[in-house]
DNA sequence: GTTCACTACCCAATCGTTTGGGTAGTGAGG
DNA sequence: CCTCACTACCCAAACGATTGGGTAGTGAAC
């Protein structure tokens, strides 16, 4: 449709075409409020917007942001974007962006606090207009520094006491499992509860304790087992879990459903049928929690929601706004792997 | 460490405190070579980077592409993120764009040709370099039009005739796949064959097909079932399978690890034993495969490579040089899933 | 003591926009 | 006829970096 590539045609170009001065033309093409600022004829307007768009002109974005010292661009920083819960929420995040005319940066800090700092440079040094964290770790120093610095952020997925976050309610969810499980009858129970610094692990594995706790139920230091997000994380837990010398527990609550995969894992080569011998309940519901042969259940986050939510968030940061964060409520999905009632009825 | 954030701090305030004029400032922070082409005195040089290293300067990539007309900036389009496959092969190209000194903007096409569209305009309009596409389908007619608007580009995973691209030998593959399956003495099988839009799919399934053929075998036209890339369309695609007329197969191809965790879901249904009843192999090896609860059978492709690759053949054709594609080859990974050899002996 | 070739710099234009501040021209009011 | 307030524009200076083309100054050769 445009004919050529973009960038061809400038605002010179069309002031020059319509024998108008380009300032005439960007503040025609600008805004609508100025232009009852006196900017034009209402004729000359329509001259300069037809052509415009008849050239396929679009304003150089390199141009403006150096004068404007605006770029419309987002950094978006996670642990890794083939953990399938930050891939959604970024999904979130690129269509809520675009449709505020932003674009963004995503990179993958690994959870690395080195990697972490250093792509933080780059995205600043870009001059990326504000960032949305989705790596942060609890005992966030880089957070105070970023402040610091002036640098307008807000935390995704994550959340860290005193800064603006877009995330789950992640105790609530941890409550839901435990309060499902107990009513499900189990009073033995052993928790999967991912990297301790990071939010999500910590107030899940929070949030049942307590929950469970508060029903009546015990849960010994021992039977919290800290372990990495993914498969083999999750694997190796429940098999440590598993091996255990106090009483084998009758189910298990992974914060991850990769964590919960890999607990199925380890639960099968144990001898143990998911869902008979063994109750497992992950989190966030991804895509492949409902389809698994054993299907999955699982705290359902309103990832997508998450990620368009620190897009509204920093935008409001980014005009001034005092914002506050948002926890969005989880929902709990059960299914085959924690449901007992077929065996109990 | 820099203390402020990067871009206070200009060329003119380099110059000016050091007494330089901002030109050769310019020049010595550059370039080597052309430092020797007479820009400064050794000391004058020591001097500049040294002040320049001390209040962290970072030139203003706004200013630097308005002038040089190069953006160090890479426009990837995949259909979606959530894709675990995509989502690694961003990661090689995050890792590939970050060593030559790129970012990356990455967008969501969900294969839709107009979305497509759309965000090859917004990522050209923010004048990247270069585009590394992940969604091409095979009437690859936006190709012909970038070619023609002189957007250089290359192509990742999917290929298409006559353009470059970084993809596994989707090919040899899926023959991998036939060889094994026949050699297991499989000799009914049925193949998920995934989008038909998609290079990876057909040339997948080809693979399979000439390869079972050449050993004999004969796979009927019913046999090949196209459907979704994700669980939901393996399953539907086993699931009407499972329930055809024809003899029931006793192993399925599935061109990707999703569509072959939706087969199993959907054999479990049919109450059939996956790795005993029914052999079951997937694609790309992707990291949950060999943590299913039934170890799943799937061709190794090397995903991050790929996304390495493909940022190497665009910084080529960026750097004018005549690139050829690239097929990494896969390897095949024999699981329980397909494993009937304790069956058999 | 010119010419010559360096060395080590400086000058100024330029990339495409934006924006504060003009200024001709017009019609009305006094 | 002068002032005044518009309207509908134009001017020029930024923003921060790059780059082709100078030019003083120095030492050596002739």
């Amino acid at each position: 449709m445009t004919g050529i590539r973009p960038g061809s045609v400038t605002l010179k170009d069309l002031a020059a075409e319509l024998g108008l001065h380009p300032s005439t033309v960007s503040r025609i093409l600008h805004g609508k409020a100025d232009t009852a600022r006196g900017a034009a004829a209402p004729v000359t307007a329509q001259r300069v917007r037809d052509l415009a768009k008849k050239v396929g002109y679009s304003p150089d974005p390199q141009a403006t942001s150096l004068r404007t010292r605006r770029t419309h661009l987002l950094g978006v920083i996670v642990p890794r974007l083939s953990d399938l819960v930050l891939a959604v929420m970024y999904e979130g995040i690129d269509e809520a962006a675009d449709d505020a005319n932003y674009s963004t940066f995503v990179m993958n800090s690994r959870d690395d606090t080195l990697i972490q700092r250093r792509k933080m440079e780059i995205m600043l040094s870009r001059r990326v207009d504000g960032l949305i964290i989705g790596d942060a770790h609890l005992d966030g120093n880089i957070l105070d520094e970023l402040t610091e610095r002036k640098v307008p952020f807000v935390l995704m997925n994550r959340a860290i006491a005193g800064f603006a976050s877009a995330t789950c309610d992640d105790t609530l969810g941890g409550a839901l499992v435990a309060q499902h499980l107990w009513d499900q009858g189990h009073r033995d129970v052993s928790i999967i509860a991912g990297e301790p610094y990071a939010s999500t692990a910590v107030d899940r594995t929070h949030g049942f304790v307590s929950r469970f706790r508060s029903l009546g139920g015990t849960i010994p230091e021992g039977a919290i087992v800290w372990s990495r997000f993914d498969t083999t994380g999750g694997h190796t837990a429940a098999d440590s879990i598993l091996r255990g010398t106090h009483p084998r527990p009758s189910a298990i609550f992974a914060v991850n459903d990769f964590a919960a995969i890999g607990a199925m894992g380890a639960a099968n080569s144990h001898g143990l049928h998911v869902g008979r011998d063994l109750a497992i309940v992950g989190f966030n519901d991804t895509s492949l929690a409902a389809q698994l042969p054993i299907a999955l259940s699982s705290v359902r986050s309103p990832m997508l929601d998450i990620g368009r939510v620190a897009v509204k968030l920093l935008l409001g940061v980014l005009n001034g706004d005092a914002v506050e964060s948002v926890r969005l409520a989880p929902v709990l999905c059960v299914r085959d792997s924690s449901d007992f009632t077929w065996v109990a009825g």
